[in-house]
DNA sequence: GACATACAGTAACGCGGTTACCAAACCAGC
DNA sequence: GCTGGTTTGGTAACCGCGTTACTGTATGTC
């Protein structure tokens, strides 16, 4: 009886695509309705029809954002030093987040005004953070970190990372702009020792 | 031959007080120009006339959200044991930013579109960042921290922290409801024995 | 071929920051 | 003491935003 379906499948993930392609290369304020309709040839009434309204829009990409975050920690090799396995996940982080500051700060700074992360992004978040929390309950289990929840520990070594990562991306004139990296891991080695069994 | 002004300092003083009212009880939505002009019985214009728009607004809210945070940096006592007033540092670090976390969030989440830091407002970050960078000097030079230079253990002092209290203030549901506190805490002494020389 | 129905683009609403405009209020000079 | 000029600031418009109501359109059915 209906004329024909356009706000399908297709159209759902050209809509996904290029609003990621709007927040990465322009920033949030670059991700308006009306823009990203007239870019892929439909009109506002398609994000309503398919995501129920921009934070619903913006809700896809903060998920796939962690899937992709979590991918990328996931793919750190886990060896039998799981010291230094958190360093080279805190090395992860910092990669996934200077690959797309935008994204990042969709992610952590909140910086879409209508957008807060609901319980079930939570879940999504836990995923993400499960090979630090693998790491640091096989440093505690082989009695190279201290007795302490695992979870605490990696907890702080996210915290470690993300604080480092975020003063990079929104106070750069901070750091000394040269030897950034070379400082990162240095920080991030000390960090990790401070929870060595002593 | 004018007519009597009434865009003065005391009009920029009150328009200064309601904005930091507004953004500290209902949050960055809150802050609109129309509100606060008719809050303060005046018109958008005398936010054009005495700070050039909103992100001018909202610059003098930040330098002076940096100048209260690092008082109360300063506020934390030089004791002769420079590893524990990094602890303490820490500490008020938190409570600084738990007293007000919108304000906080404008510090550092670049929640207000239209607003970025200019490169004078750095100066007033650095200065907040002195008493930390003293603490670490005197560990330093007493012998008790790493031979490293001292701006780079401020540094990741402070991105530790930032680190710990960004992810309490967004991600709550991350940490467990129960002992933040105390998690808080030993975190930060972990994070500062991982400074320690060797 | 006409009707009913699901569908999607258009237009309007309210609100935002910003800017152009004009009325109001003063002083100087006649 | 009125008039002209000038500074000041409120009003209203502009443009864009997310959202919602509406209207036209394209189908299958009778």
């Amino acid at each position: 009886m209906p004329r024909p379906k356009t706000h399908d499948e297709n159209l759902r993930v050209r809509l996904l695509d290029r609003a990621g392609e709007l927040l990465s290369a322009e920033g949030p304020a670059a991700l308006s309705l009306r823009r990203l309709a007239s870019e892929c040839d439909t009109s506002t009434t398609a994000v309503y029809s398919l995501f129920g309204g921009k934070p619903g829009l913006v809700r896809e990409l903060y998920l796939e954002a962690f899937q992709r975050f979590g991918d990328r920690l996931s793919a750190v090799p886990a060896t039998d030093d799981p010291v230094e396995d958190l360093v080279q996940l805190g090395l992860a982080y910092r990669a996934g987040a200077l690959s797309d500051p935008h994204l990042y700060a969709v992610l952590f700074n909140q910086v879409i005004p209508g957008f807060v992360p609901d319980p079930e992004a939570a879940t999504q978040v836990r995923g993400t953070f499960a090979p630090l929390l693998a790491a640091a309950s096989r440093g505690v289990a082989e009695g190279v970190l201290a007795d302490q929840p695992p979870q605490e520990i990696a907890l702080a070594a996210w915290a470690n990372a993300h604080g480092l990562v975020s003063l990079e991306l929104t106070a750069p004139t901070l750091l000394g702009s040269a030897g950034v990296e070379q400082m990162y891991e240095t920080a991030l080695r000390a960090h990790v020792n401070g929870w060595r069994r002593r």
